[in-house]
DNA sequence: GCGGACTGCTTACCT
DNA sequence: ACAGGTAAGCAGTCCGCG
């Protein structure tokens, strides 16, 4: 019997599916928890914490950290969400300062008065003031007028809204965001409330962290002690549900009419629960236990979603993946369908969130979506963004392997796969000492962003944030991306890629071959230290002031202020220097004990993340504070700078086999050497050029950005090579693998022999394997991503996405990130998803033994190895073993 | 009608 | 919803070809 007729008996049987009443005071039972808990929770900063504030002679010892703001549309006032590590929960504060919503405009006051669009909103504005404020475009003071109103949907987001109407500055910064900066709060930071008013704490920094005090500017102590501050646990609970769904049928929120049959829970205390309705009517129990789990056996849907909340409600933090979009608008909606009542005391609906009353929700898939996550923080170890895939790589479980369908599983093993995920979504937040839960507190201090946004929205609006602020601070009126555009400043080189806005790095053509003793220089970090160095940002590159026009960038007519400092160049100068001349060290210092030193890793981790962000949003026309002859200035001296390099390096006779963008890779070079190319490049252009890595040997093709190598601790590098990418078919990866293994451990020429016989045996085996069809479908697969909306591709359709339109047919969901399997095969197509071929007779041999061929080519081309079609040849031999060993 | 030369599209990589 | 530079495979087009 299937669970498909269980759910129509549970529809008819079950009163609730009728009317709904509830007796159930959910408010008084989760505070009476929260109530009875208190107790056993703790304080979790440092004794030393506490006694500053002693110091501090604050009577009230309760120290919050601010993690989050808004706008309480009832009361029309800005709030501040602190949590307090003492009760475990979120403290809000409503503004009481009577700080209001505004924007600026260059208009008068009296100007202003006289405007029908703003007579018309008069009873909402409580008044216009001048202000003088100053201009970093024009480097000059101006006078502005501040429209202060009652009511943020003045300033905008209506259709009739101030800032759609007339020019206003500063009219698209979030109400709360403007009242965060204005008071002058920071999120992740410690304060206590007084008389209503948050008051800053200032810790005392650990000793280790004193110490790098005393030689720091001011500015950037500021960063050292924020920074350093103590992340404090916060408690959260993971929570993911599972909707009984009929087969063939994907539940959806906009359709709640499948039940929710089961609700897990993991808690940051130990919290381990299942909420399992019985559609099977099973069992006679109220609890079972499964996996350590407590199962709570519900027969009635609407108390166990009332239970669920009454649970959730006790932990300040929620986290889901995929909350925002399926599993709290599927509670939602499903709630409203039951009739349980005032759902809206819990969650709200906006447009891409689900924000919970009691605490802060958190959706990881967002998070670990997040391109400067995914590739800086976690440096790219998962690519597909699914929690499978991203458990798999970071905490080493994935998720429970299941059928197709619930009907085909029996209940025990529906309900080890729900807590299995509910499980991993909390191990993601919690493994190597709450890694992540630190880095979202980490980059909540760098951006002064709200937990809420920070988890949600990408690095542009990080960076954005945190300058804003810094405008604030130095009382600059932001300009508006129009203002900055206006500004003088053209683009001096074409591109060398077609569709590209300004020209980027060098990349210098390899010298094919086997390269011995490689020596492999490259500039740290090389943009951010061009921008600091050379004072980049929006308002300095072409700046107003006469005196600056001779400073320019090498083959250009940009030029470069020199009379102020750049915004933009001060952030990522600062931070660059704390995280290398501090945060890295102190992550590496073997005298301090391990976690503090992996707290200190997160920190320079996030640091690096802003750092290696900067100079590509100033490139991006989304960003605010978007440039061109900014963006192309930095690429512009990181080619200038590259080139003197290799000029310097030849006339001191260093041969240079291949660079890309800030390396150098220099064969086999004399120390000495070395040692003044470095020396005078850094005395010429501030930039430090650093030993990167050394090569047993480096084999290079034509090829730029493909090579492999064998450094001097014995490690393999790969870079770009075919055989290397996500799309290359198992089968041949593991060849391409085999005989780099091979090809690892050569030291003479009689060891070449050897492996050169063994290789070509590889391959002939493996045609022969192919030619054969005794390689099985999953080895032949080739995975590729569908990177848009099926229907958007319009100008050709590759062959993944034939394939994933025969999917489609079959019922399949095809989105954006989903990755097709194809296999090449005999019919028309070509190619065929994994999932319909029906046997291994259908695979196109020949394709496979082209691919192979290609894929390998690119490692055996240097040694002189030709392959082709059903044979291996050496070619030159002799001659290629003497370039071989010729070092 | 068919195939080679070519361009453009797409993906995945490097820095 | 951070940049540009590069390789590779394929789709699609044009042109020549008694």
């Amino acid at each position: 019997m299937t669970l498909d007729k269980y759910f129509k008996l549970y529809e008819k049987e079950d009163p609730h599916y009728q009317e709904v009443e509830v007796d159930i005071n959910i408010e008084a039972i989760s505070k009476a928890r929260s109530n009875d808990e208190r107790d056993n929770q703790r304080v979790t900063i440092d004794e030393t914490d506490v006694t500053s504030i002693a110091d501090k002679n604050i009577d009230n010892n309760n120290v919050l950290m601010l993690i989050s703001a808004g706008y309480d549309a009832n009361e029309m006032k800005p709030y501040l969400i602190f949590y307090d590590p003492n009760r475990d929960n979120v403290v809000k504060l409503l503004d009481d300062t009577g700080h209001k919503p505004y924007a600026y405009s260059k208009l008068s006051p009296n100007q202003l008065r006289s405007n029908d669009v703003i007579t018309r909103y008069s009873n909402k504005i409580i008044d216009i003031v001048e202000e003088v404020k100053h201009d970093p475009i024009t480097d000059s003071e101006v006078k502005v007028s501040k429209i202060i109103v009652t009511d943020p949907l003045v300033i905008g987001g209506k259709k009739d809204s101030l800032r759609e109407k007339i020019d206003l500055w500063e009219a698209d910064i979030k109400y709360y965001v403007n009242y965060l900066f204005d008071q002058g709060l920071q999120i992740g930071d410690y304060y206590v409330i007084k008389d209503g008013k948050p008051i800053k704490v200032n810790l005392n920094p650990p000793q280790e962290v004193e110490k790098f005090a005393e030689k720091l500017s001011s500015e950037e102590r500021e960063w050292l002690y924020r920074l350093s501050q103590p992340v404090i646990n916060l408690k959260r609970v993971a929570l993911d549900i599972e909707v009984y769904n009929p087969r063939g049928v994907m539940p959806q929120p906009e359709d709640p009419r499948h039940p929710i049959f089961i609700i897990s829970l993991r808690g940051s205390d130990g919290l381990k629960k299942v909420l399992f309705l019985d559609l099977r009517r099973e069992y006679k129990e109220d609890i079972i236990e499964v996996d350590g789990y407590e199962v709570e056996i519900f027969r009635n849907e609407v108390n166990l979603i009332q239970r669920a909340i009454e649970i959730v409600k006790n932990y300040p933090i929620l986290l889901t993946f995929n909350g925002d979009t399926f599993d709290l608008p599927y509670i939602i909606a499903r709630a409203k369908f039951l009739k349980v009542p005032n759902i809206e005391d819990s969650f709200h609906k906006g447009r891409n969130e689900v924000s919970i009353t009691w605490g802060i929700h958190i959706d990881l898939y967002k998070f670990f979506k997040n391109a400067s996550i995914k590739n800086y923080a976690f440096s790219g170890a998962y690519d597909i963004v699914s929690l499978d895939t991203i458990a798999k790589a970071l905490i080493g479980k994935g998720k429970v392997e299941t059928p197709e369908h619930f009907d085909d599983m029996n209940t025990i093993d529906i309900i080890k796969y729900a807590l299995t995920d509910a499980d991993i979504t909390y191990e993601l937040t919690a493994f190597n000492n709450d890694l992540v839960m630190r880095l979202i507190v980490i980059i909540a201090r760098i951006s002064n962003m709200t937990i809420d946004d920070v988890t949600r929205l990408a690095v542009s609006n990080w960076i954005r944030n945190r300058l804003i602020y810094l405008h604030r601070r130095r009382n600059y009126l932001i300009p508006r991306p129009e203002d900055i555009h206006k500004k003088t400043g053209t683009r001096h080189f074409q591109p060398v890629t077609k569709g590209k806005k300004y020209v980027g790095a060098l990349v210098i053509d390899p010298k094919p071959g086997i390269h011995f003793n490689v020596v492999v220089v490259d500039f740290a970090s090389l943009y951010p230290s061009i921008m600091k160095e050379y004072n980049i940002s929006y308002e300095t590159v072409n700046c107003p002031h006469e005196q600056c026009k001779t400073n320019l960038v090498p083959n250009t007519s940009t030029w470069i202020c020199r009379l102020k400092k750049g915004i933009i160049s001060e952030f990522v100068g600062i931070i660059r220097d704390i995280r290398v001349n501090v945060f890295k060290k102190l992550s590496k210092d073997k005298s301090i004990e391990q976690s503090k030193r992996e707290f200190y890793n997160v920190i320079q981790g996030a640091l690096k993340v802003f750092i290696n962000a900067i100079y590509g949003v100033t490139g991006s026309e989304t960003f605010q504070f978007y440039y061109l002859p900014s963006a192309e200035a930095v690429t512009i001296y990181g080619r200038y700078i590259i080139e003197q390099a290799i000029k310097k390096a030849e006339k001191l006779n260093l041969k240079i086999i291949y660079g890309d963008t800030d390396s150098l890779f220099i064969k086999n070079p004399e120390q000495k050497l070395l040692e003044k190319l470095m020396e005078d490049i850094y005395n010429t252009y501030r930039l430090k050029l650093e030993v990167d890595k050394i090569y047993k040997y480096v084999v290079l093709s034509s090829r730029k950005k493909n090579y492999f190598g064998v450094t001097k601790e014995g490690s393999l590098d790969i870079k770009g090579l075919q055989g290397k990418k996500s799309n290359t078919p198992p089968y041949i990866k593991t060849i391409f693998y085999d005989i780099l293994k091979k090809l690892k451990n050569i030291e003479n020429k009689d060891d070449f022999n050897v492996v050169r016989k063994e290789i070509i045996d590889i391959i002939k085996n493996a045609e022969k394997k192919l030619i054969n069809r005794e390689v099985p479908l999953d080895e032949l697969v080739i995975s590729v991503t569908i990177s848009k909306p099926l229907e958007q591709y319009t100008k050709t359709t590759p062959q993944h996405v034939k394939a994933a339109k025969l999917l489609v047919k079959q019922g399949r969901k095809i989105y954006p990130g989903s990755v097709i399997k194809i296999v090449k095969t005999r019919n028309s197509l070509g190619v065929k998803p994994v999932e319909l071929v029906k046997s291994v007779s259908e695979v196109d041999a020949e394709k496979y033994i082209d691919l192979l061929h290609s894929t390998l080519e690119q490692i055996l081309e240097a040694m002189n190895i030709e392959v082709e079609r059903g044979r291996v040849v050496v070619v030159d031999s002799k001659k290629s073993l003497d370039k071989f060993f010729k070092l």
